[in-house]
DNA sequence: CGATAGATTGATACATTTCAAGTGAAGTGG
DNA sequence: CCACTTCACTTGAAATGTATCAATCTATCG
């Protein structure tokens, strides 16, 4: 199952890194997901092999980055912008299961085919890795293996809050959840791109959601509608819950309402 | 599929293994689960790591095993019965969001409180892990870090799975899911069983489905109400689609047409 | 044998879906 | 520069699948 894979040193520390790898391991050091989960706590050495074993690209939006039931040849991870997995019934019914934001990873399947699809929300970067590539860094770097079996539990826990979710809570309690995600998403953001600006965070006096994607991608990540997504975000607007904001962004007025809201303790 | 076994006598009193160990290590080479997820692909020393760090203990049904909101100190791996996992909201409405059978561990939170609650379906056999040890042993053993990888990656797959089937399923298709689940895991008791019977497999021409939980859990885990439930099980019987057993198992007449509608291809 | 828990079935209510129409903004081409 | 299309979204009215409320049945167990 698992390759005991030996760890064979091929980069040797401090000296004569590869030139032609230089640019790669910049990348790396440079990146804002730097010390995000899988990256993090990664010496230069494991850098440098993850730099090696990776490709950075740029995909707009609406490009389908896997497909369900294709040979699961490539591994993921996120660093700007945010894209959506799910997975679909023959009929064409679409669930999505999750937002990848960055600092996210995507392509890992219980099979050697994935078991969901993915696609871009807007224009976003990842750092792609080819599977036999990824086994070899997970074998050699035993801290990249703890920090994917750390994000893949997180991924779980998340997932488990969904069901709770999707099984169990109502229109507006699902619509209040989803913009607690997206507030968060957005903070976590705007902290990371504060960290890398070397400026002070901007004190947060603010509370702002993020949401990049569609009503019919919320609909389908909530289990709705559009038309009761639609209907549902006018009533917390009416009520001075939220507020409108610019095209894909919206401010959320009374967050610990929403909070209560979202944890089924107020139905406003 | 089979896992390489290993093919050296199991007790070499060369290998000097600590003889108040024995016994520990007696009960993971006798275990019926011994081939299966975690502890597969293990060899002598590691399985008599894991038998050591851990212990075994048998559970009456309706045990609470795992609190959402306390340390999370234990890690579980089912060797018998059937455990439920799930998250509640407040004001009690709650959601299953998994059944662990045997081969599977339980456990596993983000943080250091757990993230759901776990309570015992059945009579439960289970091998317990204390935090600190359990680290230990992924530190230790490459190969048990790999299996608990590959193990909860599975699990996500499931979730995955099974947020579609609460998001977007009709009832009719979630109970019939849901059937094929039990379908599978009984399917799965009865091979390993087999397996350590050194009996031929039965050939299984009868498709039974283990259900061992009650209504209320099947409706908290299909995001439905019990009366919901018993009405669509009533009306596959109806159709000829099911039959009743004794106590806690269901009999599929017609797999196929189980699937077809479980899959939303046809709805009956 | 009565008591209790689990399960079934029926009648009604309601949250959300479905069907339908309309708005506003962005982009296109004449 | 202005019709015209398109796409995302909003809003309204009617339909419906599932929940809720309520009664009954069955099996287990003290």
């Amino acid at each position: 199952m698992a390759p005991p894979l030996q760890t064979s040193a091929f980069l040797s520390p401090g000296l004569g890194v590869h030139p032609s790898r230089q640019a790669d391991l910049q990348r790396c050091l440079l990146c804002d997901q730097r010390d995000a989960n899988l990256c993090s706590g990664l010496d230069k050495q494991g850098l440098a092999a993850l730099a090696q074993s990776s490709k950075r690209l740029v995909l707009p939006p609406g490009t389908t980055m896997v497909e369900e039931g294709e040979p699961a040849v490539s591994f993921f991870n996120v660093t700007q912008g945010t894209v959506k997995l799910f997975k679909s019934l023959p009929d064409g019914r679409r669930q999505i299961t999750g937002f990848a934001d960055p600092g996210q990873f995507l392509g890992l399947s219980p099979s050697d085919v994935y078991s969901f699809g993915a696609e871009t929300v807007d224009t976003v970067q990842v750092c792609r890795f080819q599977r036999p590539q990824l086994e070899g860094l997970l074998s050699d770097f035993p801290v990249f293996e703890r920090n994917l079996l750390v994000a893949v539990t997180d991924r779980l826990a998340e997932a488990q809050e969904q069901m709770l979710l999707l099984g169990r809570k109502t229109a507006k309690e699902k619509v209040a959840s989803f913009l607690l995600d997206r507030l968060q998403a957005h903070e976590r953001a705007q902290a990371t791109a504060a960290a890398h600006d070397h400026d002070e965070p901007a004190a947060t006096t603010e509370h702002v959601a993020s949401v990049p994607m569609t009503r019919i991608d919320i609909a389908d990540y909530l289990g709705l509608t559009i038309e009761t997504v639609s209907r549902t975000i006018s009533a917390l607007r009416r009520e001075k819950i939220i507020a409108n904001m610019e095209n894909h962004y919206i401010q959320i007025l009374a967050p610990a309402t929403l909070r209560q809201i979202a944890s089924g303790q107020q139905n406003g």
